[in-house]
DNA sequence: TAAATTTGTTAGACTAGCCTAACTTTACTT
DNA sequence: AAGTAAAGTTAGGCTAGTCTAACAAATTTA
């Protein structure tokens, strides 16, 4: 069993990557380099990361399977607290820091059963499902979609309450699917479908609708991420 | 902000009642006396025990409000694992203690009202109100409740399949309304009334039912309580 | 390439929460 | 009321995780 503080220095180097070091990793925490030493040690002794003085960190197979689980549980309780409990996104990240260390095989089976198996975070991030696969995706604004693509909404870059109602009305919500009908040269107004449902939405509204496209190939190298 | 350590001495304290002793509260914690000594030091510093050496102690005002507060997510999570995710209620307790010390007024506050503000736990226990009332209640089982009078199921005592389908057949559940129409003499049979559904239930099945009458005269002291 | 800067490490110290062992006070028993 | 048993306290020590201050290695830059 590992402590918060351990699941936490392991969630963290998995969001710096492969080439964290040991001031970066301290900045990444708020702690000091001396104690994110001590702990490379203690990890290093559980073969959780690859650390050897003076060079670059990494961790083990097992500490990425061990860090992609915590990734996993933040994400569902943030789903959970976004769809269920009306937080809003930029509200769900506090507290899916304390219920990530939640230990229960069951709860998050549970939890992810309830949520309907979702692919994607109220940030739009990808949830890693029950086997730890994490599909590697291309996030950008419903904007920069192109016409005849179809895409799944993974989140809202505004939350004030007009914008909101208007995305409902719309009738879209975090992992719908879209279709880009049109766009309109002349004032970048777009056509969209969502549910069958046909909408005109301006260029401002498609700019804070954040989406992965399920058209486009998907290739590209994981990024540093953030800090969850 | 209190530690998880401290507030689970809170809790203890609330459960054991205001005549605990040093022992004894380090054996319903499972440590040693002198770790208790130590943390009532610490609690009495901070205003939340009333405590002299070698004297009883008891919670202060402060202090029995911090411990309500934390029976109140204990139950009110137990509650929620039981009626969404479908755990017995026997794992219940395990996962509730630990999201007992999840701080968040607004995630307490929704859980409450998603669960449409619950009044008995899994176990038939109070759940304490937003404002730390907890009226005082006289569980007993179906079985030895008076012909004539309303009663609300709080848990069950067996956890069977076969058990679980028949209460759900009946038409019951935690929080539901019985009325108790009839009990024959006979083979002691009873006849009960739930959402204007009529059963006839054995004596076996409703020794398996908690309830607390609604009829009932109610005062009673406060027990010992379990270990939530 | 040598100096300066950045990055990483070590040693020693602190706090929270726990322990054991020895001791003191209170309560029980006859 | 004296002696024993039970309950409570204290002192000193341990671990996890943090810190500061001093030092060492690596990297950058002139």
């Amino acid at each position: 069993m590992l402590s918060q503080t351990e699941e936490n220095y392991l969630k963290s180097l998995f969001h710096l990557g492969d080439e964290a070091g040991t001031n970066e990793l301290a900045v990444f925490l708020g702690v000091k380099p001396a104690s994110v030493n001590d702990m490379l040690k203690k990890l290093k002794e559980k073969k959780l990361v690859n650390y050897e003085k003076y060079g670059k960190i990494s961790l083990t197979g097992e500490g990425r399977k061990k860090a992609i689980e915590i990734v996993r549980k933040h994400r569902l309780w943030e789903t959970f607290l976004y769809e269920k409990f009306a937080f809003t996104w930029d509200e769900v990240h506090e507290v899916a820091e304390q219920l990530e260390h939640i230990q229960s095989a069951k709860l998050v089976d549970k939890l992810d059963e309830f949520l309907n198996f979702p692919a994607y975070d109220p940030h739009g991030d990808v949830i890693p499902n029950a086997k730890g696969e994490m599909p590697e995706v291309h996030k950008k604004t419903l904007f920069e979609e192109e016409v005849g693509h179809n895409c799944t909404m993974v989140a809202v870059k505004d939350n004030s309450a007009p914008f909101l109602q208007y995305v409902t009305q719309v009738g879209l919500s975090i992992n719908n699917k879209i279709k880009v009908l049109a766009r309109h040269d002349y004032d970048q107004q777009m056509e969209i479908e969502v549910n069958g449902k046909v909408s005109s939405i301006s260029p401002r509204f498609a700019k804070n609708i954040v989406i992965v496209c399920n058209d486009c190939a998907k290739k590209k190298k994981a990024g540093k991420g953030r800090n969850n």
